[in-house]
DNA sequence: TCCCTGACCCCCA
DNA sequence: CTGGGGGCCAGGG
């Protein structure tokens, strides 16, 4: 019930009782990047501190508050999708690929996001 | 506490 | 491209 707030300016709100600090860390981190702009799970976990992609990984895969607390801005290393709402497979990625690309964000013919939408 | 499971990553064959 | 192995760490049982 508690309204969390995220860093700075608030466009939006999520209930911070029902997640971890951790978690809490994981999702502020993602009101930073902006709109028709990626980053991965592991530049994610570097920017809090973190030395595990996979435990961010984990983070986000419970994320309750998708999309408004925009875990599809996070893909894998190698610029492939990583997962969506909990799964890898391709019903799910096409969901997260058709938000991405309403932002703005355009894909390579092997489905990999291209380099200059990477956030620096 | 230990044990296991991941929306990860990196290296090598 | 595919597969295997090691390392990482949070959360739940």
């Amino acid at each position: 019930m508690s309204a969390g707030r995220l860093s700075g300016k608030g466009a939006v709100c999520y209930d911070v009782s029902c997640v971890t600090p951790f978690q809490r860390a994981v999702y502020d981190a993602l009101l930073r990047i902006p709109v028709g702009k990626v980053t991965t799970y592991k530049r994610l976990a570097e920017s809090i501190g973190c030395h595990s992609a996979r435990a961010v990984g984990q983070a986000l895969r419970r994320n309750p508050f998708a999309p408004q607390v925009p875990c599809h801005r996070v893909v894998a290393s190698d610029a492939t999708l990583g997962g969506f709402e909990g799964h890898r497979l391709g019903a799910f990625l096409k969901k997260k690929r058709g938000l991405l690309e309403s932002e703005g964000v355009v894909f390579d013919q092997s489905g990999r996001v291209l380099p200059e939408y990477f956030l620096v």
